[in-house]
RNA sequence: GCCGAAGUGGCGGAAUAGGCAGACGCGCGCGACUCAAAAUCGCGUUCCGUUCUCGGAGUGUGGGUUCGACUCCCACCUUCGGCACCA
């Protein structure tokens, strides 16, 4: 074991053996919830991203804390998912087995990372004291009509022959077998997330993330506003809404579309074309989605049905179609047919020689864009048209304002073992039966066998299926599937600080004063799923009574990745990953999170490379160096070195700024800075004062503890200081001392830098420093000959002489 | 196709309420120490020219606004990300 590796266990044993880190209660007023998302326990150990995550995270969170803030900073394992399972199917190894060897093993490698962390709050969530809670939340849900049931499309492998989850299948082909996957209509359970998609979006604007973020989530909402047209079909006492957020171009329809599955296409389709329909239909229900949807604008087909409909303005006969660009799930799953302006529908027109109509264009004396051949409404912006002609369709009451949503529910259920069992009964005579309460959890059973024969291990397993009706008794059977692992990771911050609860998922009173989180960082791929799915689950839950706010994560930020050095992707097929564990064995935590820090932008990430770690060793070995044989001096007098000082108030300032805004490789830049500062101060001698320089190796070491917590630690007691220094107050930098009494000042002659001028601090003022500055020495040679027109005066930087 | 982000030395990256571009490092070069090497320390390091002190160019490309633009505006190019028949 070397010297930074005995540090670490130095460090780390005396910090579990003052507790250092317990979090404390009653300071909660002052509680700051710092969230690195929590780790997956897959079959592989911690990674470098983990480092980058946590380590980088604890540097903010150590700040917080040196600022007086009640830091909790909570580690747990999403340990439920699919692939356990698959391991387990390869190897025979429990998934159970192999996820807690996982966890033990990077349990260890956590601690070894010396994180502020009171791992009295770990959680895990494929245990029963939380999955119980998970199913507990489902029911609630259920009560609340926001979870249902209802027929869905899933993946299907003809070959495996069974249901695949959305991350098993990659380019529409089986992960396992390369079979071309299918869709299968199965009942599912959903999550109502459209109950909230108004707020979901509205939401946003007061959160404090990243605007990218924000900005896919509102797209993935997909909030349209338009306008509702209905238009009849005479002959058959029927009558068509479609949705449009074009409402203007409603003199351009020359045509209906509708989706192959909308329930009114039997009825629509005449006696003699009835045959073709219904050939067409069921040839697109046979197309995967995948086919339907093929390329870019895939090719659009469709049938005509024979009826006609009648425009709600001009009482033109209107042809319908069933077409397959028309999606049933959006809008009313019927679309006025606008070829003039729609990309879509002119394809499609086109295609099976329908008119086209322009009815937005250029008129003559007008520059912009306004309406033509729609009868009254001619000459308006559509932006008018809009309003004018929804007005219109109001008052004749064929059609209203709308809002659409491109958002769709939640489907939770998964067909996979390992899993929260979904707290479902089904009863031969009452049907879906929830699981009562107090008989909670429902637990996932171990003997279970894994063979891969098309069958999820759970519906084989008797002793878990077979069960009484809760109702009336009668024999029944439990639900197979499992639920998503995102239900289980859609509410885990809100089992954190009460993680030990035994009657509920969490306190009302303590959950409603620790959250929101206040920080939460974690990759930006979960832009449009767990960070949705948590605030949907929260805002239900703020519904249902429990929490008394709606919005989990405060202020969110996006650690970058780190690639490989050869700038892919890491992966064991590349044979391009890194391990942390050599380096943190070779050099200790501190020396490679610093080369984590310093190598990248927090939030860009980017490729490895070895002389991160190298240039942090030499970094610290010049930092050690300070603390070693100080030149002897009597001296109990502080004597201040100006500029040295004034440096330390810098550093101490931007040190706090940069740690604050997440980039720690200018933090670390600036305690270089320092370092050569004071290595440079103790090497010249004659001047050298002693107890200044020992105050300001204080200040350096306390800067240097959220970096490097380990390493600070052992300097703080070398300085013969018996606390730790997490115990210290971060440094306050005073304002005053920033400047000297010389500031230099750059001349500019038209606009371009000629000169350095050193000018008194004094000398402050635009028309004083004008002054000097057209009567130096140095600026004279520039005025020869020509005419001054104007200086500019940035204050304490800059004078720019505009010459002629 | 639509939406968004980013383009700065050989490399990682600094600097944006418009004010000295290239901080801090890696690498490289030269020097010191050494029999030698490694390690360490010192100096140099955007490019071109140079008389060694300056001059010119320079933040993807081309324009613009301004005393002054990496930063703001317009157009374009490249890369990455999100959505993708959402009416």
């Amino acid at each position: 074991m070397n010297y930074s590796v005995k540090i670490d266990k130095k460090w780390q044993k005396r910090w579990e053996e003052q507790s250092l880190y317990k979090f404390n209660k009653d300071r909660i007023a002052k509680k700051l919830y710092c969230l690195p998302m929590f780790s997956y326990p897959s079959a592989d150990k911690l990674h470098i991203g983990h480092w980058f995550n946590y380590g980088l995270m604890d540097v903010w969170s150590r700040l917080k804390w040196m600022q007086g803030y009640e830091v909790f900073q909570p580690m747990g394992f999403d340990a439920f998912g699919l692939p356990a399972e698959n391991y387990a199917i390869k190897t025979g190894i429990h998934p159970r087995l192999s996820t807690m060897q996982n966890i033990d093993f990077m349990r260890k490698q956590l601690k070894a990372m010396g994180l502020i962390c009171d791992w009295d709050y770990e959680l895990s969530t494929c245990s029963k004291e939380y999955y119980r809670f998970t199913q507990l939340l489902f029911l609630k849900l259920y009560e609340a009509g926001l979870a249902y049931q209802k027929e869905a499309p899933v993946n299907w492998c003809p070959s495996c022959q069974t249901v695949l989850a959305n991350e098993q299948v990659t380019e529409g082909s089986c992960e396992r077998c390369q079979s071309t996957v299918t869709k299968k209509n199965l009942r599912q359970w959903f999550f109502k997330t459209t109950a909230y998609q108004a707020e979901l979006v509205d939401c946003l604007k007061e959160l404090d993330w990243p605007n990218e973020t924000k900005r896919i989530q509102t797209h993935w909402i997909g909030r349209s506003e338009g306008v509702y047209v209905k238009f009849s079909v005479p002959k058959l006492q029927q009558e068509l809404t479609v949705f449009t957020t074009r409402v203007d171009t409603l003199y351009g329809v020359t045509f209906l579309a509708m989706a192959p599955e909308h329930p009114l296409v039997a009825q629509l389709a005449l006696p003699e074309y009835q045959e073709q329909v219904k050939q067409y239909v069921e040839a697109a229900k046979e197309q995967s989605e995948r086919e339907r949807m093929a390329g870019a604008l895939g090719d659009k087909t469709g049938i005509f049905t024979g009826s006609y409909a009648e425009h709600p303005l001009t009482k033109e006969q209107l042809p319908i179609y069933i077409t397959n660009y028309v999606l049933l799930g959006y809008g009313t799953g019927i679309v006025m047919g606008v070829p003039g302006h729609d990309q879509r529908d002119a394809l499609f027109a086109k295609q099976y020689k329908l008119p086209i109509k322009k009815v937005v264009g250029e008129n003559g004396e007008q520059e912009r864009e306004v309406l033509i051949n729609s009868a009254e409404f001619n000459g308006l912006q559509p932006k008018e048209a809009k309003q004018h002609i929804a007005q219109e369709l109001a008052q004749r009451q064929l059609g209203g304002p709308g809002t659409e949503y491109r958002l769709r529910d939640w489907l939770v259920s998964r067909q996979r073992y390992w899993g929260t069992p979904i707290p479902i009964i089904y009863c031969p005579a009452c049907g879906a039966v929830p699981v009562p309460e107090d008989e909670l959890p429902v637990v996932l059973p171990d003997d279970v066998s894994f063979t891969p024969d098309g069958e999820s291990p759970l519906k084989k397993c008797q002793t878990f299926m077979s069960v009484n009706c809760p109702k009336c008794n009668a024999s029944a059977t439990r639900e197979a599937d499992t639920l998503d692992t995102f239900v289980d990771s859609a509410w885990y911050f809100l089992r954190y600080p009460d993680n030990k609860n035994n009657s509920e998922p969490f306190d009302q009173k303590l959950i409603n004063e620790m959250l929101p989180v206040d920080m939460y960082v974690g990759g930006r791929e979960h832009a449009a799923m767990h960070f949705l799915y948590a605030r949907f689950i929260t805002k239900a839950l703020r519904d249902l009574g429990y929490l008394n706010f709606g919005e989990p994560f405060r202020s969110l930020i996006h650690q970058g990745v780190i690639l490989g050095t050869d700038g892919q992707k890491m992966s064991k097929s590349k044979g391009n990953t890194v391990s942390p564990d050599q380096y943190v064995e070779k050099y200790g935590a501190d020396v490679f999170r610093m080369a984590l820090m310093f190598g990248f932008a927090f939030r860009e990430g980017g490729a490895w490379d070895e002389g991160f770690v190298r240039s942090i060793t030499r970094f610290v070995g010049r930092m050690e160096q300070l603390f070693c044989e100080l030149p002897g001096q009597t001296s109990s007098e502080t004597i201040v070195n100006q500029k040295l000082d004034a440096l330390r108030h810098r550093v101490i300032q931007k040190v706090t700024q940069m740690i604050e805004r997440f980039q720690f490789n200018n933090a670390i830049a600036q305690l270089m800075e320092l370092c050569t500062a004071l290595g440079n101060y103790k090497a010249a001698g004659a001047n050298f004062n002693k107890p200044f320089y020992r105050e300001l190796l204080a200040d350096f070491v306390r800067l240097l503890a959220p970096l490097a917590p380990h390493l600070a630690e052992e300097l703080w007691s070398t300085l013969e200081h018996e606390n730790s220094v997490f115990k210290e107050q971060w440094p306050n930098y005073d304002p005053k001392k920033l400047e000297l009494s010389e500031i230099e000042w750059a001349l500019q002659i038209n606009g371009v830098v000629r000169q350095k001028l050193l000018l008194d601090s004094s000398i402050a003022n635009k028309e004083d420093v004008e002054q000097v500055v057209l009567a130096s020495e140095k600026v004279k040679p520039y005025l020869a000959g020509k005419q001054v027109l104007k200086v500019i005066v940035v204050p304490k930087k800059l004078v720019n002489i505009v010459l002629k």
